[in-house]
Parts: C-alpha cells; structure tokens; sequence
RNA sequence: GGCUCCGUAGUUCAAUGGAUAGAAUAAGCGUUUCCUAAACGUUUGAUAUGGGUUCGAUUCCCGUCGGAGCUACCA
C-alpha cells in the first residue's frame, strides 16, 4: 500500500461508518493504480464493501466519493466507474511530496545497516568448467538481490563455496597428467579455466572410447562404467588426495589456482564480487564433525551397513543419506558443515540465501530441514533463490552438442554489438580511447544484465543468441539512454547537484510531470516488493516506467527552453532526480550509467 | 509410478481474484529549422483445453493435453 492509501485508508473507513453505521475490515479496503485510461490517481475498488453495505457498487461509490471530497483535504474530485471509484489528488499533494524527496539524501533506499544481516550465496561453480550463460542469470540475480537487500537496510554477507573438491577435479588432474604435455595458462595463451575445462572434456572423451572397448571385450555397460582405466585412476587420485598425498596436493593445488585466476577475469568483467569465500575442501570435514553430533543427539541414524541417514518421512520428504557407509561426505554434509560454518563465523546472521537453480529445490528444503534439526533455528529464515533454467532454441545447452554459451564470449560479443552500434551514431566522438572502451562495456553489460534480470527468477526464460540482445526497446540500453539525457540536460544547465528548489505553488503541473513525480514517489514501494519477492525483476521493470515517464515528459515539456524561471527550476529538479532514481534503481541490477551513448 | 513448476500476441516477457489482459520486438504509417531519433506517436495481433468456486478468474480448485525438473551411498 502506498503513502496515499495510507492516507486515505482511515477516512475510507469513516465514510462507511458514518453514513451507513458499518465498520469495515482491514481486508475489505482495496486500492489500486488509477488505470490510465480513466481519470485519477488511485482507485477504491468498492466491490468488497457491498458485501458489509447494502448497495449497489456504484452507489456506494458516489458516497464515499463525496465523503472523501468534503472530508478528506487531499482528495480534490472523484468519479465511479461499475464498481471503482477513481479519486483525484489534489496537485499540492504531489508537489509536496516532490519536496520531500528532494530533501532526501537516497530517496528510496532505507538507512544503512538499519535491518539484521543476510548472507547471499551465489556464483559457486564447479571447478572444471568455464562458465556460461547459466552461471550469468545465477551471478547477476545473486548480486542484485544481495544489493536489494542492502538499499533495504539489511547488512550483506556475499558468499561463495567453491567446490574445489571430489571426483570431477581429479578428472581434470588425471587428464592432464595423462597428456604428459604440461600445458599451462602462460605456454597456451589459454584462460586457465578454459585449460582445465579442455582437459575435463578429454578425459571424458577417453573414459568413453575406453567403456565402448570394454562392452566390446564383453563387459556389461556397468562393469565397463567402473572398470574403465582412466575411473580407476582417478578414484586412485581422489583417495590419495584424501589421504594428503603430497604430489596429488600439489598438482590440485596448481590446476586450481588456474581456474580461479580464469574466473577472477569473468568476476570482474561481469561486476559481481564477494565478501568472503568458502571452500568445499576446508568444510566437508566440518560437515562430518556435525552429522557425528548429530548422531549422538539422535536427529541421525545409522543403518547396518555403516551409512548415515536422516528419517524426514514425517515432514513429508524421505530418508536421506548424509555419510556414506565408508564415511566419506557427500554433497548434503559439506552444504551442512558450511551452512553451520557460515553462523559460526557470523553469529547475527538472520537468514542466508542460496542462488541456486531450480533442480535443486528438494536438496534445499531436505538441508534447511536438518539445520531445523540440528537446532539452528536461522534456518526457518533461509531462503532458496531458486531460478529457472536459460533455454536455447534447440532446447537445454549440452557440452556434448557444443550448445554451451560460454560466459566470456558472450560478454565479449555484447561488447563488440555496443561499440558497433556507438560507432555508427558517431556520439562518443570526444571521449578517449579508454572512455569509449568503458562505455561499450557499460552498455554491453547492460543489455546482456537487463536481459536476463528482467524476467521473473523462478520461471524457466528463453536465449536465442542470435535474437534476443536488443539494444532498443524494453532494454537496459534504452533505461541508459534515458539517463544519458538528463545528464546531458543538466550538463548544459550547469546544474549542481542539491541546487535549490524554488518552488512557489503558482507551478502547474502537467499529466506529464505528474506521472513523473508518482512513479518516483513509488520507488519504496517497488523496492520492498522486490525484497520480499528476492526479485530483481521488480526493480527492472521500475526502472523501465520511469525511464518511459521521463521519456514522454522529455518529448512534451521544454526543460532548458522553458522561459519561466519557476517552472524551468522545477522541471530541472524533476530531471535532476529522475537520473538519480534512474541510476539508483539500475545499480540495484548491477548495471552501470554512462555519461554519453 | 509419485511429487514440483510451467503453458498468455508471429516471437521474448508483464499482469496483490478486479475495469476494455499490458510492454517490447517484428510488420505498416507518421514525428527532427527545437534540450542526444539508441527517442516519441499510431495501426494490426494472445489467456492450451473442459468443468467448478465467485458479483468478478490469466490468477484459486478438479480433469485432459503439451513442456521442464526432482524422485542417487552423483555433485
């Protein structure tokens, strides 16, 4: 509910209670946004009410309408639509309004540091191979929201674990001790995630030529699946990694170095950082330590053979294995040793975010059923961000089929599209070589961010990379573009910053300017909906009304040609803080302004 | 088999149970002697299907059809 029904909200009750004896419910009282094809501000949706008074809608609505109008100093008229009574705000109102936003530092973002801490993990890839367009929509929707939360109070913690450890890294190791080539990122010129990522591939070239020998030489597929030379090596390696063998130590230690300096490169070309970093390989014994506990507390049982489970049959799920009967961990232990890691380390955490897809959704809910368990009473607070998948046109990426959009080049593309598209319009024309670099990134990047933010999380969404980038439209460039040209107004009014608003209420108001000022009146609205949603794609779509409101009112409204000084001061406020809104609400997305484009 | 999610213009996305289902793109037409036309205006075009609840259903419930995912001592 938004400032003015909130404002209204009492006297709605009044009116009702005075004229017809009735008291009205909480939930009976519904406002909305004035359609715009109809006259008014906000609407009461009146329906709700016949139910308390016996009316007909319309009826009732021409009542409480003139109750409103006598009674209520910010209604200035009224008309009823079948059962929807459209209210008109008195223009003071707005301007009001206006003024006090101006005198807000950040209007629209909640004081720092004022709300518990929430710890945001996101990113958190497999080791082997290079990120791709998937791991985009994870990175960007984790940052956005970890930055949502922050604008909304909250104190941030942006985590990572980084599965640096089992079976599917020494794949890699065993890959490419077997080459005998000692390749590195300096002898190939290759990324160092790329490196291994080659090697991960051959590997699974060779165990597959060396299954097929097998089926032939008469093993069944499950006997050559576990029996193939290249599984057993590596499984060799794993346990020797396990046992510290000091050579298997050092190689994991030298190919995993490479990945992260390859995905240090993607981190920072995509915008996203991290506060603090988790590592599977120091956790998964943290994870054990705390199932034994479990044990001995009873929350976990032992069964013959030596595994481990947890019994959630009354919770609706099912059993689970956390140990397995050698022991070892698995995936679930070393989520619970980090989970119980992470409150340990940041004892006044009040809930953590998990950015992880979709498939995962049943491991989530088994994980915060056990921390519950386990006593960790945050864990009612925890929250999966779970996200759908990006499809192509030809369905799911596949490494195998070579549909993998790999995340490095794609940026790179969008890069190269912007600088394209900059160069043909010839406006940057001015701006140094390391400027001009900088805003095709800006703009790249916020194409490719707007893209794939705008969509609700949840819901699987569609890439076709040969289509789906546009740089018009609804867009992250177009959202740019409207910010570039208020700056480029305010530039050329010398404008400064926090000038002063001279406003006398001889300052008419057009529908223009007036949509203005209620769509930035609504940025608190549209921030806390995304943080209860942990939806960015709110604040995209916030974004995008402001910049069409701003656009529309550009094409109406003469700014700098305005002769009268009150109203050319007022619309210079009104541009001033619309870039401001433009460009606090994009940055919630990770998206960057230029000055130019 | 069981469970979860999804199905909206040609296409990509919107819509706390509310008004004539919004945008963008594509296609057509128009706007620049004037603050950046990566803009603005305008025309055409959609709720998979059958029931139910409701004053009112894209939204909630049930069935059918279609798509995705989960249901590992994998991660």
């Amino acid at each position: 509910m938004n400032n003015i029904n909130q404002i209204l909200f009492p006297y709605v009750v009044q009116a009702v209670s005075k004229t017809f004896s009735v008291e009205l419910t909480e939930q009976s009282i519904q406002f909305q946004d004035t359609r715009k094809e109809f006259e008014g501000d906000t609407t009461l949706v009146v329906f709700p009410i016949t139910k308390f008074v016996k009316q007909g809608p319309e009826q009732l609505g021409n009542a409480i309408g003139d109750y409103l109008v006598q009674h209520c100093s910010v209604v200035k008229e009224y008309n009823v639509v079948k059962g929807f009574l459209n209210l008109v705000i008195e223009d003071t109102y707005w301007l009001d309004a206006f003024q006090t936003m101006l005198k807000v530092q950040h209007w629209g973002r909640e004081e720092e540091n004022s709300r518990p801490r929430i710890m945001v993990e996101y990113s958190s890839p497999n080791t082997n191979k290079p990120l791709h367009l998937g791991h985009l929509r994870n990175n960007f929707l984790g940052y956005s929201v970890a930055e949502i939360l922050k604008a909304a109070g909250h104190k941030v913690t942006k985590v990572q674990i980084i599965n640096d450890r089992g079976i599917h890294i020494c794949k890699s190791m065993y890959a490419w001790q077997a080459s005998g080539k000692n390749d590195t990122p300096e002898s190939t010129g290759l990324k160092g995630d790329k490196l291994v990522g080659q090697y991960y591939v051959a590997f699974d070239q060779q165990y597959k030529a060396e299954i097929a020998e097998l089926i032939q030489n008469g093993m069944t597929k499950e006997e050559a699946e576990s029996n193939a030379p290249s599984m057993l090596a590596a499984q060799d390696m794993l346990r020797k990694w396990e046992d510290g063998d000091e050579a298997v130590t050092k190689l994991w230690k030298m190919m995993n170095q490479w990945v992260y300096a390859g995905f240090d490169v993607t981190y920072r070309n995509m915008g996203v950082d991290f506060d603090k970093l988790y590592f599977e390989s120091e956790t998964y014994l943290k994870g054990k330590e705390e199932v034994e506990k479990g044990l001995s507390k009873g929350v976990f049982f032992k069964k013959d053979d030596g595994s481990t489970w947890i019994d959630l049959t009354n919770e609706g799920l099912d059993e689970k294995a956390v140990l397995r009967k050698d022991g070892t961990a698995m995936y679930i232990t070393q989520d619970i040793g980090t989970a119980i890691l992470r409150f340990e380390d940041f004892p006044d955490t009040a809930a953590q975010i998990y950015t992880v897809g979709n498939e995962q959704e049943y491991h989530f809910k088994v994980l915060f059923k056990i921390l519950s368990k386990l006593g960790w009473s945050q864990s009612d607070a925890c929250h999966h961000l779970s996200y759908g998948m990006v499809e192509l046109p030809e369905g799911k990426m596949k490494s195998r089929e070579g549909t993998v959009v790999d995340a490095d080049d794609l940026m790179d593309s969008m890069k190269d599209e912007s600088k394209l598209m900059a160069e043909e319009q010839g406006k940057l024309d001015g701006l140094t070589t390391e400027e001009k670099d900088l805003t095709y990134h800006k703009i790249g990047m916020a194409a490719l961010k707007y893209f794939l933010l705008r969509v609700d999380p949840k819901k699987n969404m569609m890439f076709n990379p040969q289509e789906s980038i546009d740089f018009n439209g609804n867009t992250g460039p177009f959202i740019q573009y409207g910010y570039v040209r208020t700056q480029a107004i305010l530039r050329k009014a010398n404008w400064n910053k926090g000038g002063d608003m001279v406003l006398n209420g001889e300052v008419k108001m057009g529908g223009e300017e007036r949509n203005l000022i209620k769509l930035l009146f609504a940025y608190p609205q549209f921030l806390s909906e995304a943080v209860k949603k942990y939806d960015p794609s709110v604040m995209a779509a916030f974004a995008y009304e402001l910049t069409k409101a701003f656009n529309v009112f550009y094409q109406h409204c003469n700014i700098l040609r305005e002769e009268n000084v009150d109203i050319k001061t007022f619309r210079l406020n009104l541009t001033s803080l619309t870039g401001q809104c433009i460009q606090s609400s994009m940055s919630l997305l990770g998206i960057q302004m230029p000055e130019k484009m």
